[in-house]
DNA sequence: CGGCATCCCTGAGGATACTG
DNA sequence: CAGTATCCTCAGGGATGCCG
């Protein structure tokens, strides 16, 4: 029997529905909205770019975080890798179509929080004083 | 001197930079699109939701990190909380006009991605049978 | 340069019990 | 119903070292 949980409430009628918790959608959503997903692909939109200097863009992330998180968005077919074999080797990194898209969307929203940064900080501020900074 | 780095890299000329490790807008960002952040907000935009309906809408979400991600929403002055003091106790949450600017660029993202699970599925076989699934 | 392997620790987050 | 308080686990993620 399927209950309205499991087709998420009328909320869209595609296959896939993220607020289902067994849905792959909802992992994929995570690798790009994730910690360092989101700025990686949000990096990647300007063009495409090599390791080390995609880690002094997404200011913070680990060597390791980094990886990690390539694999992640590689394997979704997120993000392209060309290795040329060179030496020293060089990688790059390019956004596919499909990244692109997601890219914007994603940087959209970005841009947006960008943008509202000063309602969010006086609303903490009136938050904070109303409930006492506890 | 102010690095390319502080700046951004030109992606925008907005005082608030989310690639820079310590911008505020990275914080909210992380609320925003973080493991239970994005869903609550998702279901939100529909209308306003009880403590226990949004429980349900949101699979998987527990009692502490739902109240947790709404107290992080509520701070950033993105969802409002209004609290009825009958018995027993109803208060419902519902998204605040930032709230749903937000809202909906998560929900065209949300809808993006769900409405290419088949080209990520895709392409997920065929990075693993290429690299033996490793 | 562009990684992978390993160790280690913090904190996100689940389970449970209790309160107004 | 709508939470708060505690405990505890495990995995996210930092640091370090090594390699092609």
């Amino acid at each position: 029997m399927t209950t309205t949980q499991e087709r998420g409430e009328g909320l869209d009628d595609l296959p896939y529905n993220v607020f289902a918790k067994a849905c792959p959608s909802r992992g994929t959503l995570e690798h790009v909205t994730g910690r360092w997903g989101g700025l990686t692909l949000g990096a990647l939109y300007e063009g495409s770019l090599r390791f080390n200097e995609l880690r002094r863009r997404v200011d913070g992330v680990s060597e390791k975080m980094l990886s990690q998180t390539l694999h992640a968005l590689e394997r979704d077919g997120l993000v392209h890798r060309e290795a040329q074999p060179t030496n020293p080797p060089r990688v790059d990194y390019e956004l596919t179509p499909l990244g692109r898209g997601i890219a914007e969307r994603l940087l959209d929203l970005i841009h947006f929080v960008e943008g509202r940064m000063d309602d969010v900080l006086a609303a903490r501020e009136r938050y904070d004083e109303t409930r006492g900074a506890r």
